[in-house]
DNA sequence: TAGATTGTTAATCGATTAACAATC
DNA sequence: TAGATTGTTAATCGATTAACAATC
């Protein structure tokens, strides 16, 4: 494995990489063309040898000691790495306040994800659009993956269906998931789940919050 | 610190509870009692070592050899321990689409959490309410929290305007800030920053695709 | 009793941070 | 040159998994 990238990268790394990215964006704006380490991790609160690690795992082209990295490499080649370049075809599925919101959303396909259609089984859903993307049966949906090649299925429907959602998607041949239904979904293990799970988050407020309060 | 938790617990831990407490609550419904570790791990894709160190960590009864714990008193636990008896106000900043989304959305009040009014710039919105909640000029922004003692912050404004934001949050003295912009924050230690950054969730989902597809 | 499950201590694994030589 | 910054190897830290005795 990992015969395309010469250092192995954690998945941690990974996720760091949109910030340094829409860092990076913001520099070009600017009209920055060189940028070190240091400054970088002051920016984004990372520590300056993580960020070196980091760019070292996707740069091509070596930064140079007391000048940095030319600015416009490191996008380049951070896009290149997270595949941005060639964008993937996505379904979502579960038009609730959710749903609407993430095919509203303006910013996925810089990020190689297209969304081209959703799903619901609400009939008086049906046949509607929302920001252009057609509402199609849920009945349909293994069928219409398999037909345009969709490789990517947002779930965004309730508990409850989630796991047959997720059935769907895999039988219509998609290779990744991405569920917001706050719960475990069984699938193949070639098939990437992410998941996306609000309540995680809040656990994490909640009892921070909860210890603050505690120690007054 | 952690003065009153007993056996100390990792953030990746506490992330896990509201997915047990998903299932729990499940099993509750489907009237089950009794429930043992070796169980949960395998409904939920876990390690079993993993399962009995958690619910260690968070239940003040033990559980017993060769029946597990009861279902009742795990939920219980855990709803106390991540505080979600003791509901926390909230405001969001920004009712763009995905704002509206988290205003329409009913689980939180159930995690702790409960959003008290609504904040944006667009005076056409202003006086509008999404979800019963009230929309409310960001001018007023941290008087309203430090008037209503608010706890938490959620920002689902754009990136350039989420760190400006923040620091009327902090002003306004919440404790824990909720980010949705895709962007790092600055703010002082003590107040919790928790991301949700769709971009690197997407990060990780294009990555695994792209080396799916270039293996072919 | 026998066997499944518990709780805990030790070992492993992965990611971050420190140390330091190389270089512009 | 001196000093800032780079890239890499080693050390640390945190979380997961394994091993195993205790117990119902």
């Amino acid at each position: 494995m990992n015969s395309e990238s010469p250092v192995a990268i954690s998945t941690q790394a990974l996720q760091r990489m949109p910030y340094y990215l829409q860092y990076l964006k913001q520099l070009q704006g600017d009209g920055v063309k060189l940028i070190a380490a240091p400054a970088i991790a002051e920016a984004l609160g990372l520590n300056e040898i993580q960020v070196r690690k980091d760019f070292a795992a996707v740069s091509t082209a070596k930064g140079k000691p007391k000048t940095g990295f030319i600015v416009q490499n490191l996008i380049d080649n951070m896009e290149e790495f997270l595949g941005y370049h060639n964008v993937d075809d996505a379904v979502l599925v579960g038009v609730g306040s959710l749903g609407r919101a993430l095919l509203s959303y303006q910013g996925f396909d810089q990020c190689g994800m297209h969304i081209v259609a959703a799903f619901d089984s609400n009939g008086s859903l049906i046949g509607g659009e929302v920001n252009r993307k057609k509402i199609l049966p849920v009945t349909k949906l293994s069928e219409m993956c398999r037909r345009m090649n969709i490789h990517i299925g947002i779930i965004a429907v309730p508990e409850n269906q989630a796991q047959m959602v997720c059935d769907q998607l895999v039988a219509g041949g998609v290779l990744a998931i991405w569920n917001f239904a706050p719960t475990h979904l069984f699938a193949p293990k070639n098939i990437l789940v992410k998941n996306e799970n609000m309540a995680a988050s809040l656990a994490l407020l909640s009892k921070h919050l909860k210890e603050r309060i505690e120690s007054e």
